[in-house]
DNA sequence: GCAGTCTCGAGGTCTGTGCA
DNA sequence: TGCACAGACCTCGAGACTGC
């Protein structure tokens, strides 16, 4: 036995207890002389910051601690509530993109299992607790996933197959990949791209093939990405152009009232217990779809130009019903 | 009687050096 | 480059003395 099996086996033996353990007992365990527990002992006090002591009355050594509270040494042995946060991360990345990470973190999942299990605890309380419900999520191919974010994290150029919903085209891209957004369910890839020598987001769902390069990706600064992707409403990059006026019932408004549509969103009652949101955009197609989600509970104020774009789509529903 | 502290010596391990 | 060897260093147990 080691020094550090010995120091990890008088940790356990100290704190699996709820009495003082003898020195007689300490040396049986650590299979050593009485001398060099007293030097383990000393160690931990002095690398560990370790609350041992002896008692004497009760002729043993024990960790003195208030009550609730615990010693755990470094490294990966986390306390009760570290170690469920861990997990949690896991489970809900595991619900977000399952697959996801799932060999990176077993090594480190079935750690923690064997550490939680020790307590009575475990990660299936946790998956049969927290349930997330994915709603309008879109599948995506696992393999295409980890080759994007692998490159990703390790900073290299991606060669992708790219089919765009908007003109039904296949493309294919050399890009340097910046960040993955997970929004709305979906997950998507903001990159600058060397074919169209500007940055742009990919709906990760339609890389329908993707290889990592060799070369070294091209870093956008953070400033730079910031304002071409977050200072915009939802996905739709570019900076805000217009400012739209959104006006909610009363009883829409208890619900609204508590969403966070948008960074610099603006919001104020109205006298008539009416809601009124100030929503900055560059792009309102998106805008136009979370509008109509709220049927007649909203009404479009301003600009004119987004005011006539939901009632048009309003119109072209009802014609579907006639 | 039990544990803390200190010293000393034995045995094992690590490291640097020289040589084939 | 691999091996052997010597010295330094580390770890451990035993024993003595002291305090509670």
């Amino acid at each position: 036995m080691d020094r550090l099996q010995r120091i990890y086996k008088l940790h356990q033996a100290v704190s699996s207890r709820r009495y003082p353990v003898s020195c007689q007992t300490l040396q049986d365990e650590l299979e050593c002389s009485r001398a060099t527990v007293n030097r383990i002992i000393q160690e931990m006090r002095l690398y560990f910051n370790a609350p041992i002591e002896y008692d004497r009355s009760r002729n043993g050594y024990h960790y003195a601690l208030a009550d609730g509270k615990t010693f755990e040494l470094p490294g990966l042995w986390f306390s009760e509530t570290e170690l469920y946060a861990l997990l949690t991360t896991q489970q809900l990345l595991a619900h977000v993109q399952p697959g996801l990470l799932d060999t990176q973190l077993k090594p480190v999942k079935e750690r923690i299992e064997q550490i939680l299990a020790t307590r009575h605890m475990g990660s299936e309380e946790i998956s049969k607790r927290v349930r997330i419900l994915r709603m309008t999520g879109r599948n995506v191919v696992l393999e295409c996933f980890q080759t994007v974010a692998g490159a990703l994290l390790q900073r290299n150029k991606l060669f992708i197959n790219y089919h765009g919903r908007g003109k039904d085209e296949t493309s294919q891209r050399e890009i340097s990949p910046q960040r993955l957004i997970h929004y709305r369910d979906n997950w998507y890839l903001d990159a600058y791209c060397h074919t169209r020598n500007a940055l742009r987001s990919f709906a990760v769902e339609r890389i329908t093939a993707a290889k990592a390069l060799p070369q070294r990706c091209r870093d956008i600064p953070e400033k730079q990405l910031d304002a071409h992707y977050a200072s915009s409403y939802g996905i739709f990059a570019g900076k805000p152009k217009h400012t739209a006026v959104l006006r909610f019932t009363p009883e829409r408004a208890r619900w609204v009232a508590d969403e966070h549509w948008h960074p610099q969103q603006q919001s104020q009652w109205l006298e008539d217990d009416s809601y009124e949101l100030r929503i900055p955009y560059s792009d309102s197609r998106e805008l136009i779809m979370d509008i109509i989600k709220h049927g007649a509970e909203v009404e479009a104020i301003s600009p004119k130009s987004l005011r006539g774009a939901v009632m048009q789509r309003l119109k072209t529903a009802l014609a579907r019903y006639r």
